[in-house]
DNA sequence: GAATCTTGAATGACCGTTTAAAAAACTGTT
DNA sequence: AACAGTTTTTTAAACGGTCATTCAAGATTC
């Protein structure tokens, strides 16, 4: 029982000051004894439980990932009509605990990084169409079957967009603003 | 006169390999070594040119920014409405010589950097306020004042969106249908 | 013959990973 | 509670390799 405790526990830790330190030195440049230093741990032990930098950060996409398809689930559960559910995948993406600015900025390594590692790039693919059929089924729902691919690219790059610029940010972000400038985005496309 | 030309010569030829070289293996990756075979150099005749791997980045974002730069001067001139001049800042991010893979590859690599670096931040900055007051200037004139700001980050951020995506891109991208859709999201943001 | 250009080889630094041994945590027994 | 044995966790140090940059000598151009 405690054995598995310690290993999770650990993960969680590494995955953090892992985000932490590719955020301070960039995901090409950052070192092992860096992330190191940062969880208080030897760069041994990282290699311990992770087995090379590239699990490591396999292993922190992976992290983030769910952290966002949980966020997504949230929204939907929540959502009654198409255009809600479609504020909802917004909104998942600008949640709390998720718009910040060390994330934002490991997502756009992880995207810059992504056509040169297939563990990466395999994560993208998935999580890309995810988010695509998702915008795809609402969208239907709300528009003429010649005008939703349209609104789907509008949409899906208008998110990518707001992170990369996030990604950039010298001072803290606002999630509500985001959320707010999103919905108005949405309104927009889908009068 | 040719002690200038030589220079100007390899400078072009030493920049065209690195977008390859970057393109194939990744801003991080990348070696000064790589980067010669591409160009049939030496890793030393780069830093003769160059001066250090820092210096050919800039050197060569510097080179990027002043096509992107000219291909919207080129769309400006011509352009006669504010619509048609939107359509034209759009144009000149997807035109023929700047809408490959290898490019918006690089682009991708610069943003995730550009953190990291203060002369590739500059840069950065600098470029994307130009494109920022070229979208307000237009805006401005199509839609009343309180919806601008909505609209230009709808814009600019799916332009950013549009790159992202394309650095992903497996196949060549097809610069004249991005066209054509970019014109039909600025026609979904101006009715 | 001087200035410019080129490069092979040397330099020095850095980093991910492995290893071996110690520390800590846990187990069951007394 | 205490202890000895076992497993899990930790890390310092060593290893092997890579790479940007420098340098000095040679090639090329003017």
């Amino acid at each position: 029982m405690s054995r598995k405790r310690i290993r999770d526990i650990r993960n969680e830790e590494l995955i953090e000051a892992t985000i932490v330190a590719v955020h301070k030195r960039g995901y090409g440049v950052v070192t092992m004894a860096e992330i190191a230093r940062e969880a208080g741990a030897s760069a041994a032990s990282i290699n311990y439980y992770f087995g090379s930098k590239e699990g490591l950060m396999e292993a922190t996409m992976l992290h983030l990932l769910g952290k966002l398809r949980a966020a997504m689930s949230d929204g939907y559960a929540t959502a009654r009509t198409p255009r809600e559910r479609l504020y909802a995948v917004m909104d998942a993406n600008f949640a709390d605990d998720l718009f910040t600015v060390p994330q934002c900025s490991i997502w756009m390594q992880f995207w810059a990084n992504a056509p040169y590692s297939p563990r990466l790039s395999r994560l993208h693919r998935i999580n890309r169409a995810r988010v695509r059929s998702h915008f795809l089924a609402e969208l239907r729902a709300l528009l003429p079957a010649e005008r939703v691919e349209t609104a789907r690219q509008a949409l899906q790059c208008y998110m990518d967009g707001v992170w990369l610029q996030a990604a950039q940010s010298e001072e803290a972000l606002d999630p509500e603003d985001a959320r707010a400038a999103a919905h108005r985005v949405v309104d927009l496309v889908i009068p």
